[in-house]
DNA sequence: GCCATTATGTTTTGTAGAACAACAAAATCT
DNA sequence: AGATTTTGTTGTTCTACAAAACATAATGGC
């Protein structure tokens, strides 16, 4: 069974805010190898090559008889591991590689309008167990599909080895979330309003672990900006839009997601793109979801509700009419917006996820036409769409993802 | 004569994108002390009211025997001073009051299209020097501009005290700008294109430092998000809205300039308001600041074109018809673009400035019932339009407050 | 096959900076 | 006047890193 660490599990999320100022808290001699021991971890793990001691003192400034002592703890703590098989490298006493440790692991829970989705995802990046479940969430209940959710996670926890120590459990959801409260205050699709998780999941579910509730664009987007856990992607800046039935969206600025004054940012669906437009649940009228959300796509494509986004780009690209019209509309309305964002942003890389990712080679060409006619920056940057790779339940693996990253930031909450 | 500091003035910006990891180089012991260092300092500049060494160190974790070593140093380099007259305070030994030091100040200059200002302002905010000067700069040319700059500077430096060491100079421009090739890429309504203000502008104009140019709207922003240098306002995160001949923006987050992958952010001036408007100089159409710039507002309400805001207001305030029309055809699209912001962003505080805080008083109200209605969050969160106070130059001070913001950063590299 | 060479990793010693504790200073309260 | 209280200073101790010497394990030349 993974071993919960009761003494830091609790406060190893990051401040809902960024924190201004580089260090708000006093310095002493151990912040002083927290931040070392940091720094050792996050070369290793972002380094494309498996580093050895040696090279991590080449990489950082440090020197080598600090790098060791810092390497020794953190192996000792699961943080990093040693490959035994040293490779020849020419001259010399062979290099010890080190890797990211597989003795740590998070869990990632995802309810969404279509799924739900438990994952264990380790600081390799390794799927240690997966469990998805596809039903039709709209307007559901929330403590019965809670306790579904809750199910699933216990089966994967199962598939779990005995020796790797889960650190941190989160669960993503299609709505405005209030992270420091653990609260989902709105979630339109599933019909869900003022729920709070972590009280209708049975504590045994979780491994004990404090469930900590995210948005389901924002930890999407993470899976784009890490290719593993502190390995970033080459995109270290981008907008990430989530389309399902709703569209959800998330900025990210150097690898980190924006997250607004209370964690609401990124609400792309809803921004205005034609003040003329139809009236959207939200109260606004023209909002972009009701152009490019999938109800509004299908309907306009003259397509049954029950349609895939597989079909609808099928009969665009097959000439179907009304699928045609239906999919400019939709780039119309979405290089609005995107316009809009990439102008007050500064972020000319797009990245399209869930329905809009399947669809995004019809969406691609002239989503890029528009938002080089309409933002101020394309005349030195050309604005570039991007696909997400399609992971069944992002934000499951992005939740995961967030709990390892307090890991990588302050490892020395997690050694012996 | 201000002395200038060769060894760090050229290296004291922050680096243009922010730094997504805390510490990304190796921390030693004495990053230990410039990390406290800085600590100190904020602390002393952040408080209302003046502090003692004791004081400081009830409120950072230090000991009073840490701050006392870091302040007396500071002392020394001026960036703290002591205030002789101790305050009658009840028991005990009386406190030492420590306030900002006066003896380090920075050079802001700024290019407007309808005037030019220098300012030098030092560490405790007060303005040591300044000069203001009107002209019309629409479609000027960029060198004999900067002469005249130039000239205000020198003049401007003449009257800075002899013991005042200048830190930094900034210059705040009304367009695109690559801030670390120091270029103004464009400036639409001065009619320049291309120029770097660092080769136009005499060394000696400058005090021998280097000249950092920044966006006048992210500059001036800066002015609202501080009310002295290191004392931050209530606002911690605000959108500035910088209304001239064209609009200006800028986002800040936790009292930072959102800066964006090129420092191009904030442009919310060009955020498209209606598919079918008007066309814009920018290549798109129904751009904002067809609707709120300063010319689209004048003509709509039928006043010349050399009319003040002031003129304007008086006109809606005072049943002109016309007037009221291009009011409120300015609030509808005020209210579209930033509530598109406000949800992309989650800042539910707007600031108005410029042009647009002086009649603003004919905008709030109408503008905040657009944004109840046009933004998710409305429902939690009610947003705010403020106003900002009417500085007659404040990208100025703003590009001064930026290079002091250095020294309260990196205390360090400014001590003897 | 043996020894120089070279790069990795460990041990030892030195040092900087903060915590801790004791003390000196300067006021108020009784 | 003496006890009390708060501020600021002066040693001492402790911790983590740097620097340098040393140990280790490979290759390469003869």
């Amino acid at each position: 069974m993974p071993t919960p660490v009761p003494t830091t599990a609790s406060n190893h999320l990051p401040p809902s805010r960024t924190p201004s100022d580089p260090q708000s808290t006093s310095a002493r001699q151990s912040s002083l190898r927290e931040s070392n021991l940091g720094l050792v971890v996050r070369t290793v793990y972002a380094s494309p090559t498996a580093l050895s001691r040696a090279g991590v003192a080449g990489r950082t400034s440090l020197t080598r008889s600090t790098v060791s002592r810092l390497v020794d703890d953190l192996v000792a703590g699961g943080v990093l591991a040693e490959l035994g098989q040293a490779e020849a490298t020419g001259r010399g006493r062979p290099a010890t590689p080190l890797v990211p440790g597989a003795g740590l692991a998070a869990l990632g829970l995802q309810v969404n309008a279509t799924y739900l989705a438990a994952r264990v995802v380790d600081l390799r990046g390794t799927v240690v167990a997966e469990r998805v479940e596809y039903a039709d969430l709209v307007s559901s209940e929330p403590a019965p599909t809670l306790t579904r959710l809750a199910a699933l996670s216990t089966q994967a926890l199962k598939e779990v080895p005995g020796d790797v120590r889960l650190v941190g459990a989160g669960l993503a959801l299609p709505g405005i979330v209030s992270a420091d409260t653990g609260r989902l205050l709105l979630a339109p699709n599933l019909g869900w309003a003022d729920v709070r998780p972590a009280d209708l999941v049975r504590r045994a579910a979780i491994a004990g672990l404090t469930l900590n509730v995210g948005n389901e664009a924002d930890l999407a987007a993470r899976t784009v900006a890490e290719m593993a856990p502190g390995r970033p992607s080459s995109l270290r800046d981008f907008v990430y839009l989530s389309g399902e039935i709703g569209i959800g969206g998330a900025a990210i600025v150097d690898g980190q997601v924006m997250q607004g004054r209370h964690g609401w940012a990124g609400e792309i669906g809803h921004v205005c793109v034609d003040p003329d437009g139809p009236v959207c649940p939200c109260g606004a009228t023209g909002c972009l979801e009701q152009y490019a959300g999938r109800r509004a796509l299908l309907a306009a494509a003259g397509l049954p509700p029950g349609s895939t986004p597989a079909e609808l780009r099928d009969a665009a690209r097959s000439g179907g009419r009304r699928a045609e019209r239906a999919v400019s509309r939709a780039v119309k309305a979405l290089g609005i917006a995107l316009a809009g964002v990439v102008n007050v942003l500064d972020i000319p890389d797009i990245v399209l996820g869930g329905d809009l990712g399947q669809i995004a080679d019809v969406l691609a060409p002239g989503l890029e036409v528009q938002l080089r006619s309409r933002t101020l920056s394309a005349r030195w940057v050309s604005p570039t769409i991007h696909t997400a790779s399609d992971d069944p339940a992002p934000g499951a693996t992005g939740a995961a993802l967030r709990e390892l990253s307090a890991v990588l930031a302050h490892p020395a909450a997690w050694l012996p």
